[in-house]
DNA sequence: GGTATAAATAGAAATCATTTCTCTTTAACA
DNA sequence: TGTTAAAGAGAAATGATTTCTATTTATACC
């Protein structure tokens, strides 16, 4: 997937295609990897390309929203985000955490668990995060 | 599970038994949901004991490194802790959106994951959470 | 039971990631 | 090209969480 679906992606969600939004864009696809949005402005701002840390905020806000991005859940409970290339599968993500690298796991077996719970515990599951971590190929 | 065997886990983790960790333990075993530090702190005091609220945030991270308590992923990013009710065993938590109930889930799947990983992904998979939420059998 | 000691707690203060607000600029439509 | 709602800048506020230091206390040992 390249940058132009992802703009298309954008129209889609009614999201115009700025400047800015499309430089997020190009450097998640452009690192491979969760980053955070003061790295983010930081790396922006070294290519000449102005942003206001409230700026980057809301873009990749808007940018998960539109399911571009996804949410990396980080021990030291800062906000991060990954590119999601597959969005709207039932699909999850696997974390290198030595790189940081995001790749997507198109798989998901969850509906044992689910039928486990609405077996055993008689409730009625209607969501699941899972973030799965370790060493990808390059750094295991 | 009752407090005793929290306490008994509080030895083992060379924590000092002290009325405010007891206190702690006996308000999640006595609410069975999830709950944060300021809400934690409010019950206590309507109780007539006094916490500061760094001590509370101290021994909710305590508890969870001693396995007693779990974290809790909320969306306004907040910190909450869920009772986890079987230490050291692979199972995950069923939360209810609606009551904030915790539920153990003894069941765990991941080896199909972590297979698919391991083949297609070439990647070393070391740790995954999850969480699933729903609603529990008296909301639903 | 009394005491020494390291651990636990209180409370004030600091931190700092995130959000809010207001004004200015701009993308996208006709 | 002009219009307009959306997007962005920058300053400022927010508030959950953490840090720091002085005081208290649980526990091990006598």
């Amino acid at each position: 997937m390249d940058a132009n679906n992802y703009l298309i992606t954008l129209k889609e969600n009614h999201l115009k295609i700025t400047p800015r939004r499309r430089a997020v864009i190009e450097l998640f696809l452009k690192e491979g990897r969760y980053l955070g949005p003061y790295e983010i402005r930081v790396i922006l701002k070294k290519r000449s390309l102005k942003v206001g840390l409230p700026s980057v905020y809301r873009i990749l806000e808007e940018l998960e929203e539109a399911g571009i991005l996804v949410k990396v859940e980080h021990k030291n409970r800062q906000i991060y985000y990954g590119l999601c290339k597959k969005p709207h599968q039932d699909h999850h993500h696997f974390i290198c955490r030595k790189c940081k690298k995001v790749e997507e796991v198109e798989y998901c077996n969850f509906t044992g668990v689910s039928e486990f719970i609405e077996k055993n515990l008689c409730g009625k599951v209607e969501s699941h995060t899972m973030q799965i971590e370790g060493l990808c190929s390059a750094c295991k």
